[in-house]
Order: structure tokens, then C-alpha cells, then sequence
DNA sequence: CATCCCATGCGACATGAGTCGCATTTCTTT
DNA sequence: AAAGAAATGCGACTCATGTCGCATGGGATG
């Protein structure tokens, strides 16, 4: 299942350190959404059930970590945009994502391979 | 107001030519959409809501067409895009969508520079 | 003119996401 | 051990969107 754009900020943030707890999520977003801590738990309960991340009781807290791909997540994005915008069939220009902060050379090449992939897997 | 997905295939096809009904409308995403007649009219209505689209009452008929700009309209998605998933500040990739079969020459340019634009209001 | 068809206006229901608050449980610190 | 702080579980409300159905009204046709 392909997250929100909201679960999606939470993702980024776990795929670069994980696990973490509610709290330290929070303070992390706290900035940037306004939102009040429960809405942030809320959140995470939401992404554990759809099986985004995965909490871990550790004591008496919880700990979240991503339970979906970093570059899988990111090339389904990339491909569903690509036609449901712009009605791009063919593969997909890899400029699209150079230079990007989120995703290093190596994962560029394993991003344009997945979207190769979900191309030939649609054309059926 | 960013269309949702839906309402961006009914402006598609609006683009390429207009106004038309709701009858016609319907006949076309007939296949794609699997929907009744209701749910194509209930859409279009909230599309005039929300200034997506006009109508014009023709006689007995309603006549629905395209209240947003084609060109800004995608322009908006990409930068969204680009910002949201991949986090890209700079100027985005040109590549991301020659090759799409909505646009020609003359439209990519002005994309183009719809896009420099927003990206420069974002910076302040 | 009576009838039938199609268009419209509009109400309605379900689900998902955004958003919060509260009561209960569990640590930690005197 | 008692008290206070912090974490959790979970319910709840609102709004947008997907998705229909029904009742009404105006044209076309025999």
C-alpha cells in the first residue's frame, strides 16, 4: 500500500535512523506540521497496522523503524506519477531523480531497475 | 486548489477538447473507471464547486469545461512532486516529462518556466 | 396530448486521513 | 511506598472523496 504524503515524511525519517520512538518523531516534525503529539502517535499506530513500520515494545516504550523499502517506495511513487500526470508509459527518465538529498548513486541505479520492472509488470 | 487524481483525468480529457457533457465525459472513462453515471455527474459537480471546471447551461444540458490552465495545472504536480518524494529544491529536471503525450514543445517550455517561477516564490 | 427517456438537482452513506483528548498503566524519583 | 511525569491504548470528530439512488422536469415522438 503506497503511503500518504504525511506517512511519507514519517518514512523519511526512519529510513535515515531507526528505530525511534514516537517522541523523538515528533519533535523531529514538530516544526514543520503543527501538529500535537497525539496526532503523531495516531499516525504511527495507522502506519503499524497498514504495515509500514514496525513497533518493537521496549521497556515501556515503543520503537518504530520502517517495515517498507526506502528505493521500492520511492520508485512506486515515481512510477505512479509519472502516469497518472504526465501519462509516461515508457521508462522513466532517470533525471527525474538525480539529485535528489534522499537516495545516493547505488540507489539510483537499483531505483531505475525496479522501475523498469513495474514498467514491463503494467505492460501485461 | 490541486486537483485529485480523479478530477485530473476528467480535466485531461477536457483539455483536449471542450466543453462537452457529462454524458460524453462519462463515456470515455466509462472503461478506465468503472463507475456509474452518478458518481462521473457528482464529480463534475464538485469540480464546478471548486472552480476546476465551468458550466454552461445549453438548453437542457450542462456543458463542462476546463476552468484551470493545462500547463500550470501539471506544472503544480511536478514541483509538488519533486518536493514531496524526492525533496528536490533546484531547479527539476526538464527529463521528467518530455516523452508525456500531453504536452508539445511549446507547452514544455512553458512549464519550464512556470516551474523556475515557483521554485523561486518558494524560496522566500 | 400522453408517454417515455434522459438530464438535472440534490441528498446520502462509507471509508480514510487529519486531528485531538482522556483514562489507564508504568517508570522514576524522593 | 507515594506521588508526579510520561507513555500507551483507544475512542471520537470532521472533512474530502468515492460512489450511488431517487424524485422532478423538460423535450421528443406516436
Amino acid at each position: 500500500m503506497r503511503p500518504t504524503s504525511t506517512e511519507l515524511e514519517f518514512l523519511k525519517l526512519l529510513w535515515k535512523e531507526s528505530p525511534r520512538t514516537a517522541r523523538e518523531l515528533h519533535q523531529e516534525l514538530e516544526g514543520i506540521l503543527q501538529w500535537g503529539y497525539s496526532s503523531t502517535r495516531k499516525t504511527l499506530d495507522r502506519m503499524a497496522e497498514k504495515a509500514l513500520v514496525t513497533v518493537t515494545k521496549e521497556g515501556n516504550v515503543n520503537l518504530f523503524a520502517p517495515q517498507v523499502d526506502k528505493v521500492k517506495t520511492l520508485a512506486s511513487f515515481a512510477a505512479d506519477f509519472a502516469k497518472r500526470v504526465f501519462e509516461l508509459d515508457g521508462p522513466l527518465p532517470t533525471a527525474m531523480f538525480t539529485g535528489s538529498k534522499l537516495i545516493d548513486d547505488d540507489e539510483i541505479d537499483q531505483l531505475e531497475h525496479l522501475l523498469e520492472q513495474l514498467r514491463k509488470e503494467q505492460e501485461q
